[in-house]
RNA sequence: GGUCCUGUAGCUCAACUGGAUAGAGCAACUGCCUUCUAAGCAGUAGGUUUCAGGUUCGAGUCCUGACAGGAUCACCA
């Protein structure tokens, strides 16, 4: 029962019907009512006084009648300057609500054959995840689930930048001051040991440059000339000969690393199918520069390093590869595409990677359409905003980045403390005590990065970012967690509020039957969601399902004062808030609790 | 400087893609726990949507131009 077309149909036959005109049905576009005036949908007159020849008013009062007269859903109607709004029956909305209700599966759409990679994280393995890299790795993991309810089958891909300089910075400082230091005998995570060595570089390498330039050196020279830096250049170009006490350390810290992403991961709550590394994929991509050639797709310099020319586009000229033959981000990023295809035969790809890299992207998906690659038109870069900080950007040198692993133990920490405070937790064993306050702290945080439109940057204040009240994850787990409070007396008093019970319920409220549509608008939202690449757009819309909710549970009694029927539609109609609720968190990536 | 993104209440964000009197949350203030969880509900106050033009029945939304913030424009990744 799709009740917008039927709407839309007999809007189109009154048009024909009343004033002689053809109107494609497709076209007439109708909007949710605004909440001060009487109806659930509205249909603006104004553009259409052409067709009607009449005022606004009383096209509205014509066009109202007849819905009146040939659909039997439509109640009644209002006219308001040039706005049509239209009430549906109850009799309509009982209907809707059964019809959800009776379905077994929420929020889902029919399976496409269609196979779609996201790819998301993407660390570098010389330091701990940051805040940016927790916006990242949520936003991936929400838009996989999200898609996936809509009916792609997704593999979730971390490409793990495992190799570089970077790496070998860390290395450098661990072979001159590690003194065989482990995570064992430090106590430390493996990814915060090498973290630690990477910001010793940093600091040895400062100094020396300083000292250079004390001695005369140029800045430019100074940073080149630097001991650290020379070794750390020589490491790398040792590690690519595949010496073997490079490989080896190199293998030892990445190992260290893996061990301590693994544990933030699961932490996180995201995980992945596939992994790639780009020591694995860093070479590849060569043999497209040859082929791109050949089409002309690029051109050689004098100089033998190659380009690409997207001045017709708009864009400029792009480096593919070196003169002396090495290869960039861009040539890896070719390959890796490619790469990604032949494993999964996909047909969409997308790549979560922040906004800095909008150029990067523009560029690659242009080449890989020029190439003529069958999956070129299936690439998004899904491009989020940085996370600021009060006091501006994070930067790791100026050691203003907040660590993923210390926020998210603060996170807990604070729902521990504002449990407790609130003496919520009778009844609940020590472990489920603290499961809750994993769930409500990772909820909160989670939420909080989530609810924002991801293209836009956003400020994170740790002193007042995470609440626990308004617009947070933890108070639509506490809706949850209230709707689960009444199916327990429900089944304690053994109440039947199956669909056949809810039948004869007729004298809806009105914030029964916006609750009604609310439940219903939720598939539109993953679809919105799914096509927008934007999981902000559930985290909004379980904001607003929750409050109706509230509001609800606030004014309308059901266990007590209530008839039989209006009892059982009201558990019911609770019991399909929480299943939309709890299916909308973990398409967020959110548990809800049970209690709280 | 070129290109791209952003600018909405004191603060953090919405606004169904051009519709009605621009909405929430936080912070402030006022009510509501002897009934299903007060991490809640109801209310008060808070706006020249950065500015100036334009397009039309109608603009926060579209076009032009300023202004402000950010990103990017490497034989870096």
């Amino acid at each position: 029962m799709d009740i917008q077309k039927a709407l839309t149909n007999t809007l189109a036959s009154a048009f024909h019907d009343l004033f002689d005109q053809k109107v494609d049905p497709d076209s007439l576009l109708l909007q949710a009512t605004r909440k001060e005036f009487e109806g659930t949908y509205t249909f603006v007159m104004f553009p259409f006084l052409k067709l009607t020849k009449s005022s606004p008013e009383a096209s509205g009062e014509k066009i109202g009648n007849y819905l009146l007269k040939h659909l039997s859903e439509v109640s009644a109607f209002n006219v308001v300057k040039g706005f049509l709004n239209i009430s549906l029956s109850p009799a309509y909305w009982i209907r809707l609500f059964e019809e959800l209700y009776l379905k077994k599966e929420i929020g889902s759409f029919p399976q496409k054959e269609s196979r779609v990679m996201v790819e998301y994280s993407s660390p570098n393995t010389n330091k701990p995840l940051h805040l940016g890299h927790l916006r990242n790795n949520f936003l991936g993991f929400s838009i996989a689930r999200i898609l996936k309810a809509y009916g792609y089958e997704v593999i979730k891909a971390n490409l793990v930048n495992d190799r570089g300089i970077h790496i070998c910075k860390s290395m450098v400082a661990y072979s001159k001051l590690g003194n065989g230091e482990t995570p064992e005998t430090a106590g430390i995570k493996g990814d915060h040991l090498v973290g630690k060595y990477y910001v010793l570089f940093d600091k040895e390498y400062k100094r020396q440059v300083r000292e250079l330039m004390d001695a005369g050196m140029q800045e430019e020279g100074a940073k080149k000339a630097a001991p650290w830096m020379e070794e750390a250049q020589q490491m790398l170009v040792d590690w690519e000969a595949g010496d073997p006490e490079t490989v080896g350390l190199w293998k030892k810290l990445n190992g260290w690393v893996y061990q301590g992403f693994e544990a933030t991961y699961r932490q996180m709550g995201v995980d992945f199918d596939q992994y790639y590394y780009e020591s694995d994929t860093y070479l590849l991509g060569k043999d497209i520069v040859s082929e791109g050639l050949e089409k002309g797709v690029f051109f050689k310099k004098e100089n033998g390093s190659v380009w690409a020319d997207l001045s017709e586009e708009g864009l400029d000229e792009k480096l593919i590869l070196r003169a002396d033959g090495t290869s960039v981000y861009m040539t890896q990023d070719m390959g890796t595409a490619d790469l990604k295809y032949r494993d999964h035969q996909i047909d969409k790809s997308v790549y979560v990677v922040g906004n800095e890299q909008d150029y990067h992207f523009e560029v690659l998906f242009k080449i890989m359409r020029k190439l003529g690659r069958p999956y070129a038109n299936g690439l998004y870069h899904l491009s989020y905003g940085m996370v600021d900080l009060p006091s501006g950007k994070m930067k790791s040198r100026e050691g203003t980045v907040v660590d993923a692993d210390d926020l998210m133990a603060e996170m807990i920490n604070t729902a521990r403390e504002h449990t407790q405070e609130l003496g919520k937790i009778e009844g609940f064993s020590l472990e489920e005590a603290e499961a809750l306050y994993e769930i409500l702290g990772l909820g909160a945080l989670k939420y909080f990065l989530l609810k924002v439109d991801p293209k836009k940057r956003m400020l994170f204040n740790p002193q007042e970012s995470i609440e626990f009240q308004g617009n947070t994850g933890p108070f639509i787990q506490y809706t949850h967690a209230r709707i689960a409070a009444i199916l327990r007396k429900a089944a304690q008093i053994e109440l039947d509020y199956s669909a056949a019970r809810c039948r004869n319920y007729l004298s809806l409220e009105t914030v029964e039957q916006s609750l009604i549509f609310q439940l219903n608008d939720y598939s539109n939202k993953i679809a919105a969601a799914a096509e927008e690449l934007s999981p902000a757009l559930i985290a909004q819309y379980l904001f607003d399902l929750a409050k109706e909710y509230n509001r609800f549970y606030a004014e309308l009694p059901i266990f007590s004062e209530t008839q039989a029927e209006e009892q059982a539609f009201r558990v019911a109609l609770s019991a399909q808030v929480a299943k939309t609720i709890k299916s909308g968190m973990g398409l967020l990536g959110i548990d809800v609790p049970q209690k709280m």
